[in-house]
DNA sequence: CCAACTCAATACATATTTGTATCGAAATGC
DNA sequence: GCATTTCGATACAAATATGTATTGAGTTGG
């Protein structure tokens, strides 16, 4: 039999996808920290203590390895937030406060994480075939957003549902922003101030303007 | 004398500063289009019809190029802006929502500019020396906006002073995502429309609860 | 247990890219 | 007008990165 439960060493296919996950580990490493045409085989491989050897046996080219990270990026990415969302909506009495603060909670703030992403961004800009895949995936984060805010419209009736989709598309260009800026100026802002102010504002709206 | 008022040919200092502004403008593009890693001296000067001689002549490194581009754009913006805001400011009875406007349309929305300002942006943030000098002068840009806010302040009292600071940097964020959203899917959205859709929330707030 | 095969490490060749050095042309100042 | 200087183009050399080829270790399957 090809499946022995009692296998004391791992298999080669196991092998083989550890080395491919270490591989995209380091490159998402190098490439937040150098940029995709700044890193090089030597940058990811060192990082994981791989050979370049294993590089190219595992991709056969930069660009090849740069859509399998992408799309393990955008796949962790939405899982997350679909558990955030999930999470949020299933305890009782979740108001668009919650849902919104879930949310932010769930997003990756880190920096590396940024970095890379805008990076992806830049490069579907720049690559007319890539940002078609891009914008399939962004538009699946903006469905959740949507999904989770309109389930929220049944308890919140201060949110509009025709503006569903600006405001999703509002949550993630001031997160965009917010992140960028809360990185190059930590001490000035932190990253979800500014969307808790958003949150505010479209909350609580004109209730604010009392001075 | 040294200046002839009917000098029929320019001169050497003249014609080595259009030199410079050429690369620069080359540059621009090929960041732009390739990013910063990504261009090469002769796809910069092919651009422009220069020799790779001229680049190296007039810049040392392409470092130094980088930021002489880097301060020439962030000082053409500001200098829009001021423009901008001045001209909002002195036309009479100009509201927040006219001055937004205002600011919004003077604006630079093209693609190239989004994309250098974006790789300008990842490059500060990945090397810590011109991570200041970015925030420097964005913190101008910043005052300049609150500046204008606070001078609408007299007329339109929606917008609490104490928020002024947040809702620069709300406004600048926002337009980063919307810009990065609009040209990912041009069809989708377009870059003023979640601005304005932000100033529809800051000012008319809570009044569009109301189904 | 052995032969065939797979994967990863090392070595190599090719292709770019950068920076320097050289050279010609044009302008400057006397 | 002429010697000098400066600027920009071409040629050259060095460095770096990618992808391929080769080798050796370890695994799979009969």
């Amino acid at each position: 039999m090809s499946r022995r439960p009692a296998r004391t060493r791992p298999t080669r296919a196991q092998t083989r996808a550890q080395t491919r996950e270490r591989i995209l580990d380091g490159a998402l490493e190098a490439f937040a920290e150098r940029g995709f045409h700044g890193a090089t085989q030597e940058d990811i491989c060192e990082r994981v203590g791989l050979s370049r050897g294993a590089y190219n046996s595992s991709f056969r080219s930069k660009d090849e390895l740069f859509f399998a990270l992408y799309d393990r990026v955008i796949e962790r990415l939405q899982s997350r937030l679909e558990e955030a969302t999930a999470s949020a909506l299933s305890m009782p009495g979740s108001t668009a406060d919650n849902f919104l603060k879930a949310f932010i909670a769930s997003y990756p703030f880190d920096r590396d994480w940024y970095l890379l992403q805008a990076e992806f961004g830049l490069y579907a800009l720049r690559h007319p075939a890539m940002a078609s895949h891009y914008a399939e995936r962004q538009g699946r984060i903006l469905v959740i957003i949507e999904g989770a805010l309109a389930d929220i419209l049944r308890e919140d009736s201060r949110i509009v549902a025709r503006d569903l989709p600006r405001i999703a598309r509002l949550i993630l260009a001031v997160h965009e922003g917010s992140m960028f800026q809360g990185l190059l100026e930590p001490h000035e802002v932190t990253s979800g101030e500014l969307l808790d102010f958003l949150v505010d504002l479209m909350l609580a709206g004109a209730a604010t303007s009392v001075d």
